[in-house]
DNA sequence: AATTTTTCTGAAAGTTTTATGAAAGGGAGT
DNA sequence: ACTCCCTTTCATAAAACTTTCAGAAAAATT
């Protein structure tokens, strides 16, 4: 299990990142300024750093650079759009990878994953990692779908959607919660764009689209008869 | 069991989110501009504060500023439809949802919930997730119904007015609380909508039916004999 | 028993919500 | 810059649900 500290002066921030680490299966810490991040990592040692540029008291770059005297600890930073761009791209800090704020979470993970894994000292985190039903097969970490041994070919965003829904079977989403987990927390699309990715979704899982019911008012939910 | 703040000038939106909250099992307080707000949030700490943007002496945006100063309490922000639609929708001022008024006070509780659920912090407050009765089966979170092992459709509203009852089942409920609590506080119908509904309702139920009791003149209860 | 009040019911009209197909928009790779 | 593939938007169609209304029925009152 891979260890990351989160280092933001936002709650909001650190929260999303919290819950979508969690969710990972990443042990998660946090700090809210850069004194704070410096004075963590002396004690312990983690996997992964995800930093904010800006904060108060030490911004993230000196922190940076301070953390590095003394641990290798790869490190992800987090900037406003534009925000010392130059600086962060150009990598002379030391970072390992810079998202981008607002950051989708599925994005950052897929970097914090690749950082790690890159870094190969965490291992990478184990879920539970597959799921059953009849001919239907949802293999999470492989990230497959296989329909009577046959393979289901989705776009990203139909897996996205169905393994949350899958994930919560048996529960009612609400389209608001299935945006905001799906999409992220600052889409602000279409209200459509969700149906017609429901109608995509069933459309791929052929005969076991009646899985996915419809409640109206609602959302959706995921069922297994 | 988690503390929620509402901040809001009039005392009518106050009264409805104190009666909901606390349905749902919250302890509630109120504030009537943010400068009052913020003087409470620093004696005390909540698991949520619920404010609405225009309020007298002190608007929600800066005292939701001003709060997250010393406070990382997660806030939903209550606003008038288009009211300083882009500066809520971008999170700009750090507040974790926004709904949009008039509220229907489900949704609003369901935010709630999320919300506090997603800050950790808070416990959510426990409703029992499954109500049983003989052979009929009621389940909030999967927003199911069965009867005797058979799965029971109904409409939107029919799951609103009968998990609304189940929930206060013994309880007599007038006709107006059953209205404001299912349609919300500013439904101005029909009187005769809510009768439609029960007998809607009491058709779903078939041999159940008779756990909806009439309370002729005042209202109805539902009963497990 | 007649009258008044309240609730029940079925049908129709009205509204809202979801499904869908087509097309436009975007981004990664060539 | 072009192409391909995926995502999103949009307009329309199709369902599904809600509300209204008026007459019937039931209960309470006089």
């Amino acid at each position: 299990m891979s260890k990351i500290l989160v280092v933001d002066d936002e709650f909001r921030i650190r929260q999303i990142i919290r819950k979508y680490a969690e969710f990972e299966g990443y042990e998660v810490e946090e700090a809210t300024d850069g004194m704070q991040a410096i004075a963590i990592c002396r004690q312990k040692e983690f996997d992964l750093i995800i930093m904010d540029v800006m904060m108060p008291e030490l911004d993230g770059f000196s922190a940076c650079r301070e953390i590095r005297k003394f641990r290798d600890t790869p490190i992800i930073m987090l900037s406003a759009r534009g925000e010392e761009y130059d600086k962060i791209h150009g990598f002379e800090l030391g970072s390992d990878d810079y998202v981008v704020k607002p950051f989708s979470p599925k994005e950052l993970m897929m970097r914090v994953g690749a950082v790690i894994k890159r870094s190969g000292k965490g291992a990478e985190p184990q879920k539970n990692d597959v799921f059953t039903y009849e001919g239907l097969e949802v293999n999470f970490s492989a990230r497959t779908v296989t329909i009577d041994g046959k393979r289901v070919e989705m776009t990203p965003k139909e897996y996205d959607l169905f393994f949350y829904m899958v994930r919560n079977k048996g529960i009612a989403l609400t389209r608001e919660s299935l945006i905001s987990e799906v999409w992220g927390y600052d889409f602000f699309g279409d209200e459509r764009t969700l149906d017609t990715h429901i109608k995509l979704l069933r459309k791929s899982l052929g005969d076991y689209s009646r899985c996915i019911v419809t409640l109206r008012g609602v959302g959706y939910r995921f069922e297994t008869v």
